[in-house]
RNA sequence: GCCGGGAUGGCGGAAUCGGUAGACGCAGCGGAUUCAAAAUCCGCCGCUGGUAACAGUGUGGGGGUUCGAGUCCCCCUCCCGGCACCA
């Protein structure tokens, strides 16, 4: 055995052999039980970032686990390969998008085989091949027939300068990024996913998947937004026709307090009333400025218009104003809400700014000083709860919004109507259910389930992306391409150069003949959302060469037993995929309802960011790899001169903090980069880079790889220790076994249930801190070393599989190891757990005030009567009786005086 | 703005079901080894007071529940993720 850890050595070696034997390989004909582990594919930017190291690194640990624990794994890896980045680099390069796609994917492919991950390279897919894509088009067209897709107008970001669609993201303070100028909503026609459809069962699953962080689920719950309420009409007259103007509400228990109401600056009776009214059109086109994101939307200045018209309440019969509100959003309910400035803030603020009428219609006072609610639910619905009580209390107290008594400026349902005529005394659903039923008398309204998700819309005014498979016919219309013309194929040596799509300028791909009646037609330019590749690449990987979108592979593997990927995905990402399985469900491609069973959400990498700042304001980014820092001063390394010291933030180009995991590679080897990450935050939470702990980390390995050396170099290997073996353990080794045999306990359910690698990584290092302390070199004393250490090679194994399959060889000469299945996890050993006497923690008052000493098997009676004859308790109690005693078996007792 | 999450020593983090706060690692300090250094090994290490034993205090801030709160409840501050065309 090599006297130094030599990780470049023996992870090239391990690599090969894994190579050559094809180690990882998926059997898709095992009968033993399947593990699917997959990590979020990337997008094949250029070069590995630290949190793919991190995601593929988790993902490994779990697969290389249970490969360990029996079981038939798959985990494969693939390219997200279509998207924007391509397109900004081919403008910035002069390099086709395809050209600069491959290099990367290749580049890509080499780092990630040297971190030594447990892939099937055989499933390997990327989504811009024609032989991905195509099934992508196939069900486009099933689908489009089937009305699951349709077309309909959509708004967009428009750059008038560059005559060119721009994403969100391009779109800075409202300008375009690349000329500068004042960004304009459009609306042009798009292809749309009918998601909406499914959004009650997208919204059910949810509770079928305990495997899901709450928070996700939390999260998708509130993007769908389901919510209750009544859809109501406003009727009016306007140039001698009577019509109606519909709003939804959630707090019709409040219509009595309407003062007006708000439509989008889209809605149409605006664009009526705006034909007649310069001042109001003018208006609305300043309206129609800025992004479409809804982000900007919300935090923009609320402004409004008064149209001049007026509408009918539908109880009172009052006559309403008609506004025309910037906070309005057309795509949410009926693009109008009714106002009610006495209970909704916003309403409230928009109220105050242009002087309309306040009426307040929900009294919440009452409730509270009528605690009664609490026992008798007078409120006219459920009781409250204490807790309830509390919130209220404390909302009534604290709230900032209020010009007067009364006004709440928050929206809560807890409160009694007043004011409010017939209604007067009712709670929250006793008065939405009497308001509803004299709405619906009258045909004025009815109750109705309204979501806040809204359809899928995947055109794409992009060329790096897969081809919308439809041909537009002017005697036929949109046809979509017949299965046999299929697929699309995206012509792969285009430049674009930042001013529309250049697919419109190439006549070899736009110019086609009509599926239907053979005339002359144009091809569909617009590509789709990239989202649409990752919504069932997971399916694909299956089956990557079937002749089909998915065959019977598909179910032998589906649903995905572990996911692993970036939290920013828990909302957009992981609903699509949900989606898209239900339709191949449907479809009859798969049997299963949902795609992914458990799903582990990775924090972010962050690091230091240190700059330079120029008189211009300007800031030049310098990576910490190029900054020294000594006593609190950051200096560049190759001038010397000082930088400043910015925050620590998520690992970015722009800010040039990225630590390369190549240099890492290099300089340490992939086991120490596996390690570091895995130990310096627990998965879910954000890691924090620091050059030391990866030095810590190393040094961790370097001590592993000396303990199982200095073991077998004077002796060699021996048997490893077995419960029942004869020969006298000592006490310090039967401890060491029972410490043993609890981390082989604990570092099973980190792993398993806990996903939390870091204190798993922990308890292996307490145990070869503790094992250097083991003297005596006595037979038994020599093989419960041995156990020692072929079982923590075994641990980490999932972690740093070079060092440990290196290290197994040497402590088992005589076992033949074929990678990855070799190695088996270790086995408890409940005799090496048993313990004859605990100690347990002595508290007075709940403060520590000592320990005792007491048998494993003592009663509540026992450990009481030996806690009060204990030392410590005898000075507080000072001879006088306790007034109460707590004793936590196994924990503590606590004596009250 | 809305939805979700987070805040614990000098730093990353641990404390799994309300029961010893600070495991493990990093940095630092002291020592051994060395001609010297690197590497390695041993010891100390929340804060305040004390030679020490020990006492007090301490998990972003304020309040509450409990024998007992980092953990549960209410309010607040700051930071991060998402907001439908970044992926």
């Amino acid at each position: 055995m090599q006297e130094k850890y030599l990780p470049s050595e023996i992870e090239r070696a391990a690599q090969a052999q894994w190579a050559a034997s094809q180690a990882y390989r998926a059997s898709d004909a095992s009968d033993r039980p399947k593990y699917y582990c997959l990590s979020m594919f990337p997008y094949p930017s250029g070069k590995l970032h630290m949190g793919h190291v991190r995601n593929y690194t988790i993902g490994d640990v779990l697969a290389r686990y249970h490969a360990m624990r029996g079981y038939n794994v798959m985990q494969p890896m693939g390219w997200d390969a279509f998207g924007l980045p391509a397109e900004n680099a081919a403008i910035a390069n002069n390099v086709p998008p395809a050209a600069w796609t491959y290099a990367n994917i290749d580049h890509m492919r080499t780092q990630l085989q040297a971190l030594g991950f447990a892939i099937d390279w055989s499933r390997e897919l990327a989504t811009c091949k024609p032989d991905y894509y195509r099934w992508e088009q196939w069900l486009f067209t099933r689908l489009f027939e089937k009305g699951v897709i349709y077309k309909k107008m959509a708004t967009v970001n428009w750059d008038p300068v560059d005559a060119t669609v721009l994403a969100n993201e391009q779109v800075i303070d409202g300008r375009g990024w690349r000329s500068g100028a004042r960004v304009e909503k459009r609306d042009i026609p798009m292809y749309f996913f009918r998601i909406t459809q499914y959004a009650d069962e997208l919204l059910s699953g949810l509770d079928n998947l305990p495997g899901w962080p709450e928070r996700v689920k939390t999260m998708q719950a509130n993007w769908i937004g389901k919510s209750v309420g009544v859809r109501l009409a406003f009727p009016y007259e306007l140039d001698g026709h009577k019509d109606t103007l519909w709003v939804f509400t959630t707090r019709a228990d409040t219509l009595m307090g309407v003062t007006f109401v708000a439509v989008a600056a889209e809605h149409p009776l605006a664009t009526r009333a705006a034909e007649t009214n310069p001042a109001l059109a003018a208006f609305i086109a300043e309206c129609k400025q800025g992004s479409v994101a809804e982000a900007d939307m919300a935090t923009m200045e609320k402004k409004g218009m008064d149209t001049g018209l007026k509408v009918t309440h539908p109880l009172t019969g009052e006559s309403i104003p008609v506004w025309v509100g910037n906070y309005v959003l057309m795509s949410y309910g009926e693009g109008a809400v009714m106002a009610v400035p006495a209970h909704d803030e916003r309403d409230f603020g928009f109220a105050q700014k242009y002087g309309l009428p306040i009426k307040q219609v929900i009294d919440h006072v009452a409730i509270v000083d009528a605690r009664k609610a609490l026992a008798t639910g007078k409120n006219g619905d459920q009781p409250l709860t204490s807790q309830d009580i509390e919130k209220l209390e404390n909302f009534l107290r604290t709230n900032k919004y209020s010009t007067d008594r009364w006004h709440d400026g928050y929206d809560t349902k807890l409160g009694i109507c007043i004011n409010s005529g017939k209604y007067d005394g009712l709670g929250y659903e006793a008065a939405v259910d009497a308001i509803a039923a004299d709405l619906a008398a009258k045909a004025l309204g009815e109750k109705k389930t309204q979501f806040r998700l809204r359809d899928w819309g995947i055109s794409r005014q992009r060329y790096w992306g897969c081809p919308i498979p439809i041909v537009h016919c002017d005697t036929c219309g949109d046809v979509p391409v017949p299965e046999n013309q299929l697929p699309v194929i995206l012509p792969e040596d285009v430049v674009p150069d930042g001013s529309g799509n250049p697919l419109n300028k190439r006549a070899d791909f736009v110019n086609c003949a009509c599926p239907k009646c053979g005339q002359p037609a144009r091809r569909e330019t617009d590509t789709m959302d990239t989202f649409v590749e990752s919504s069932w690449y997971y399916a694909r990987y299956a089956c990557p060469d079937a002749d089909a979108m998915l065959d019977t592979r598909a179910n032998r593997w589906l649903p995905v037993d572990q996911y692993i990927g970036g939290i920013e995905h828990a909302i957009l990402h992981l609903l699509y995929a949900r989606f898209f399985h239900k339709l191949m469900r449907d479809e009859g491609l798969v049997s299963s309802d949902e795609p992914f069973q458990h799903l582990l959400t990775q924090g972010m990498v962050i690091a230091d960011t240190y700059y330079r700042e120029a008189a211009d304001g300007k800031k030049t980014w310098f990576n910490p790899a190029d900054v020294e820092l000594r006593d609190g001063v950051a200096t560049c390394k190759t001038d010397g001169q000082p930088v400043t010291v910015g925050g620590t933030e998520k690992m970015s180009k722009s800010k040039n903090n990225g630590v390369d995991p190549q240099a890492l590679i290099d300089q340490y080897g992939a086991d120490t980069a596996r390690l570091f990450t895995m130990f310096a935050a627990p998965p879910e939470q954000s890691l924090e880079w620091s050059d030391a702990g990866v030095e810590g980390a190393h040094r961790f390995l370097k001590r592993l790889w000396k303990a199982a050396f200095d073991h077998l170099q004077e002796r060699g290997s021996v048997t490893a220790y077995m419960s029942g073996d004869s020969g006298n353990l000592s006490d310090e080794t039967k401890a060491l076994r029972r410490q043993l045999h609890q981390t082989i306990q604990k570092v099973g359910d980190d792993i398993e249930r806990r996903k939390q690698f870091n204190t798993a990584i922990a308890a292996n290092m307490e145990l070869i801190n503790a094992l250097a302390k083991l003297e005596g070199d006595d037979a038994a004393t020599r093989s419960v070393r041995q156990e020692v250490l072929e079982a923590v090679t075994a641990m980490l194994a999932p972690i740093v599989p070079h060092i440990s399959e290196a290290l197994h060889v040497e402590l088992k000469p005589g076992a033949e190891l074929k990678p990855g299945t070799a190695m088996t996890w270790p086995a408890v050993d409940e005799t090496a757990l048993v313990q004859d006497e605990i100690e347990l923690m002595l508290q007075v008052n709940g403060k520590l005030r000592g320990q005792i000493r007491v048998s494993a098997t003592a009663d509540k009676v026992a450990i009481e009567a030996a806690a009060l004859a204990s030392e410590s308790a005898q000075k507080y109690l000072e001879g006088q009786p306790p007034k109460k005693v707590v004793v936590v078996p196994g924990r503590l007792v606590n004596i009250v005086v």
